[in-house]
DNA sequence: TTGATGTTTCAATATTTTTTGAACATACGC
DNA sequence: GCGTATGTTCAAAAAATATTGAAACATCAA
């Protein structure tokens, strides 16, 4: 059954097979799908960080790739995401040009950091149109009451503004 | 050019145009579904919610249909949705049978209601399950660095489950 | 340098989510 | 009660998003 295989020494490729994930394992991944599409993250995504958040040591590329079952593609971008959003770290090991991957020691900074990315551009983004729709409503044809909404609207917003950057501090540059 | 049109008595079923958005409330449409999207509500249902914000009187079925540009089914379905998560009440008119549709008072409690309704069911999920896990931990091979972090994760969900419904009442029966 | 290993990119594909619209229900004014 | 104005449902179409995989790229050990 054995294919013409290798011989004793040819051991060097051995495509390595990777054991699936237990049971355990994988009912944590569904929590942290669940928890994770909340915000919208990727099923895979969240899968790649649930691996690395139940192993007792840093995980390779391959590792992921292979106990998971996705695609190299897949590996790669959802650890760019992880990487950019600072909730994985790596490491090198000595005499290997191959990284190893670790969630960040705080998973509530990661989750504040995620948040923030979210919401803080949309907040900025809408700062200068609330301005915009408040004057536009005020200057004309505006019920009091939808002025005093659109008004309490722009406050809200103003706020959040102030409030997200105390959370924490951001994001180091690469 | 009018077609073959109307006796001047048969003004019945005139369907009435319906003025598009204004550029302020277009704008305004683009704050909402910008903030909806984070939580992954979709783009009809924030349009819906921003018009009757906007609105300084009750609006019925056809004027959403007519100034959003959208179909029924989707004027039905988005304001289920609203209606569903209390953040949208109707008032009858008088000799009709027509419904018209404006914002809940306070868009806090509404999103609020929102949220919870969002994440309370994914913590109640996981809660039997972050157990499971904790368990089969700390039963055998597993690190103590690992079940440490599992353990905690079990905590802030605990701590989580407390948490939200202080937040508010929960939304009443039909 | 070089070549093999390790990673990223991205167009094509698969999957999921949203929207549409026509058929179906309902109830209200007459 | 009847007929129609008013809404709802849901299967199918469209749009948005996620995933794949092969080719390009990068990097380091030799």
């Amino acid at each position: 059954m054995t294919p013409p295989s290798s011989k004793l020494s040819a051991r060097r490729k051995s495509r390595p097979s990777f054991a699936p994930l237990s049971a355990h394992e994988a009912e944590l991944a569904e929590f942290f799908v669940r928890m994770a599409g909340i915000l919208g993250v990727p099923r895979s995504v969240a899968e790649i960080y649930s691996l690395l958040y139940a192993s007792p040591a840093a995980v390779d590329f391959d590792q992921i790739q292979g106990r998971l079952g996705m695609s190299k593609g897949s590996v790669s971008q959802g650890l760019k995401f992880l990487r950019d959003q600072g909730m994985v770290l790596s490491v090198k090991a000595p005499g290997s040009r191959r990284e190893r991957w670790q969630p960040t020691p705080s998973l509530a900074a990661s989750l504040v950091t995620l948040l923030r990315s979210q919401v803080l551009p949309a907040l900025e983004q809408s700062s200068p149109s609330l301005d915009r729709i408040v004057q536009g409503a005020q200057g004309t044809q505006a019920s009091p009451a939808v002025i005093e909404r659109l008004t309490q609207l722009r406050r809200w917003n103003a706020r959040a503004l102030e409030l997200f950057p105390l959370m924490l501090p951001p994001p180091r540059e690469s």
